[in-house]
DNA sequence: TTACATTGGACAAAATTTGACAAGTCAAAA
DNA sequence: TTTTGACTTGTCAAATTTTGTCCAATGTAA
């Protein structure tokens, strides 16, 4: 998963330890451990609070988090591309008409 | 939601009724009429049941069924299209490599 | 009215998720 | 080689979410 391997290569890069990070999050290491190789699924809340901690874009790490759980839905699926297509373009869709109303 | 507006055209243009489809899934009728209005969420297995019943296509209903799947995570997120665009590299990635092994 | 199709809401049962805890591995330091 | 500290694995219970039932309400056509 996108979002874990990104929050280990930050939280390394910046010498921190699960246990310190876990401790900020309110969770026990084995919970944080289960989030960066992607066994658990981060809370959206908790996802903010990391960008917090580790000084990172809010709105990368969240990208990452929503791809990832995207991935869960469509992984295996044969529909997988026509379904995100449909997605894709219902979002497009509604980005216009927020302007115009 | 796009998969209960079809299935509701199918449905109607087949002259069904809420409570026999049901019947056949074995839910009530009024867990059909929150499916059908997306106010419930069919499960995978429903989805192919529902295919089969209504003689629609399987992929077609399937692929439905994920693209609402996936507007429930992404709406209202304002990195929604780039999530998308991320997952749709993946799989598009996926496939190729899936090809050569 | 009456009868029948569909919808709305409250609640219970079932399933899934979240987290804590205890025990494990692994690597490096002592 | 023992110890220490970081991280991982597995299991269980608590909490949350989902799925479904039931009853009552609404709508609609005869």
């Amino acid at each position: 998963m996108k979002l874990g391997n990104r929050i280990k290569e930050l939280r390394e890069s910046q010498g921190l330890l699960q246990r310190q990070l876990s401790a900020q999050l309110e969770i026990d290491t084995p919970m944080f451990s289960k989030i960066e190789r992607g066994e658990r699924r981060a809370k959206r809340e908790q996802v903010l609070k990391i960008a917090e901690l580790l000084k990172a874009d809010e709105k990368e790490l969240l990208a990452l988090w929503l791809g990832d759980q995207i991935m869960e839905i469509v992984t295996d699926e044969e529909q997988a591309l026509q379904a995100l297509k449909m997605a894709t373009n219902d979002i497009k869709e509604n980005n216009k008409n927020k302007d115009s109303e």
